[in-house]
DNA sequence: CAGTTACCACCTAGGTGCTAATTT
DNA sequence: AAATTAGCACCTAGGTGGTAACTG
């Protein structure tokens, strides 16, 4: 997922030990479609996401001091999302078309479960937090050149795609070489799917804050 | 580290979290050289350890359940060792042309103390583990070639000098090019030290196991 | 037709031993 | 003379968007 979720935490106790996580969230019950003409999302149908309980991705870094979480700017940057429902990596499994929200979760260490392992969030000693202008519509091929520019811009791993000067990208290097594609399902691996942010910030450029009253 | 230290658990506690970590103390003080014609190390001085605490590697999935840890092989194929005294990334500072032995430690978790930034070994609740089979001679350069062969053949990432048919390594591609190398201590960063290996088994042919009652 | 996928060239990031240059 | 280091070509591993082929 680029651009990738940075957070800053303040107020927690520097000596409890926290898990930070982060999950994704239907933001409606909506499936959209691009209107090139009007360069505009509108809604084109609806979906029930009430039977799926979205994955968490716990940060590495946990379990960790309060101390320290709060000394260190938070990056999700490996967040791996996918629209394959069968996934069997442990990414978010998002549908393609759809707005979604990061929420990202501070967790207070409980000695008495056992937390190495948290497939989903406790029942308490959680604080939640959403920031809107880290919504975004999922696609598997992007619609708006403005996100393909931003991403080619701002991704070291787009950087081929970067120099049009140089214009050896975008027209294929062996088109007489026509591609055989295997038999749909063959190796069933999945393949991980673009997708587009809309609103959530560029890392480096700004970073969303937010205060937590102890926990 | 290559070939890496691999280990598996028994008699942990299965509810039981534990941190697994390993460091790699001196075998003896004697500094070593290598007597070609003859095929052996030979003692060429002495050396005091005394004054040198060694540094520790925690195992990245620590702190984990008892039943994870002896579900799987133990895995330190992360373990970097470094020949700079003042090393700041971490890595494990040795002596060239010393003998080592690595140590397993299983660490039960102590909730009263933050053992998630653990430096040192703590005074209760481990239990330590010596393999003789491990036990090595550090060096810069390969002083045995069968221990470089042995490298190249298992090592994935020396694959480049395997295949001597294709006979395009190990001679220079531009000799022409007569290479300027920087003034000593321009950049001064930690080059990442040779090593060589004694007796070590190599991953995946064998796996040392161990057994811990209880802990 | 719109949406999705497989495959590709092109990157980043970093782990190998070899060799020449340098240091001790 | 012996030990160490920097830079190198060559790898593994995996993250990019573009494109053609495929799906429904």
């Amino acid at each position: 997922m680029f651009p990738s979720v940075r957070v800053k935490v303040r107020n927690l106790d520097p000596c409890q030990q926290y898990y930070v996580a982060m999950d994704v969230m239907p933001v409606d019950s909506k499936r959209y479609r691009y209107v090139y003409h009007s360069s505009q999302w509108m809604v084109a149908g609806n979906t029930d996401h009430s039977c799926i309980s979205p994955r968490l991705y716990v940060h590495p870094d946990s379990p960790c001091a309060g101390e320290t979480w709060m000394r260190q700017v938070i990056s999700f940057d490996r967040v791996k999302l996918t629209n394959n429902e069968m996934d069997d990596k442990g990414h978010i499994i998002l549908q393609s078309m759809h707005k979604y929200k990061p929420r990202v979760h501070i967790i207070r260490q409980d000695p008495r479960l056992d937390l190495s392992q948290i497939q989903s969030l406790p029942s308490e000693g959680v604080h939640s937090f959403c920031f809107p202008e880290t919504e975004f519509t999922t696609v598997t091929a992007y619609q708006n050149q403005q996100i393909t520019k931003l991403k080619i811009d701002r991704n070291p791993f787009a950087k081929g795609f970067r120099d049009p000067g140089r214009n050896r990208y975008g027209s294929r290097t062996c088109p007489q070489n026509t591609r055989q594609r295997d038999p749909r399902g063959s190796a069933g691996l999945t393949t991980e799917t673009g997708h587009q942010i809309k609103c959530l910030r560029v890392a480096g450029q700004s970073r969303a804050e937010f205060h937590t009253s102890q926990n």
